[in-house]
DNA sequence: ATTTGTGCAAATACTTTGCATTTTT
DNA sequence: AAAAATGCAAAGTATTTGCACAAAT
């Protein structure tokens, strides 16, 4: 992953025609600091009021959503109903620890699917994901 | 899967140790009718309305859940953060159709997981979840 | 001057909790 | 009569929309 520095933040909002705002500034510079991570809207918010900045939680949900859109993020469903956010963009699966709800990458050659149906008429695949719930020993 | 009639209510539901009540009996009619389904929440509120029944949202919710906790029901979470519920108890994966929003059965034998990886120290694989992420063509 | 894009308050959607009531022992 | 379980109003979270304002054409 590419780490966004005060330098070309501006070239790299634009590559991707975003218009490069300080709310987006402060966003991409939590963001892609070259270390995956795992975020929640709120988590992101919380860091950012640390930060004592302000940005608005409808911002950041529709920055996230407006990223995730333009392949900079992903975006991952668990049981739990929460919406996880991935910096991560190399194909990859999830481990998800109920317990603590947190997700841990897995590389995408440490699972091995075979035998794909296909889509049905009309529709192609976009991707697959693989969760792999994991709970408490005994 | 189990069609459940007025008759064996009381024992389907006596022997999943919830108390027959004439919610969950309403619930139960509408669910295990012999044909699996796929729905939210508010799908069911709809559809008891529709029969002229009132039963809150917050019943319904609490109803699903510890039908789930049962083992009566599964819990799918998919890419825009919805939760479905699924009467199809053996084991099986999904499509998603992103753009109906709807799920799609995947049988067990139609994907082939080799090569998953070790649960993390402490923990263990409670479910695999497979979904596969479906657009429109072109 | 018009169009396009932006941030966020307010609105909406989704889910859980607390407790009065009912049922069981 | 006491204990356990139930249903749902109200409260709590999570997310989206609509629009005043800003920037670009």
């Amino acid at each position: 992953m590419e780490k966004i520095t005060n330098n070309n933040f501006v070239t790299f909002l634009k590559r991707n025609h975003l218009k490069p705002t300080l709310q987006r500034f402060t966003l991409v510079k939590l963001l892609f600091d070259g270390k995956n991570k795992h975020f929640t809207a709120e988590d992101l918010y919380e860091k950012v009021k640390l930060k004592k900045n302000k940005i608005s939680l409808a911002t950041i949900y529709n920055t996230l959503h407006s990223f995730v859109e333009k392949k900079l993020l992903k975006q991952v469903s668990i049981k739990d109903g929460k919406t996880i956010f991935c910096t991560n963009m190399s194909s990859h699966h999830h481990f998800f620890n109920s317990v603590t709800g947190k997700l841990i990458d897995i590389p995408r050659n440490k699972i091995k699917l075979k035998k794909i149906p296909n889509a049905p008429e009309g529709l192609k695949i976009d991707s697959v994901d693989v969760v792999i719930n994991l709970t408490k020993k005994n």
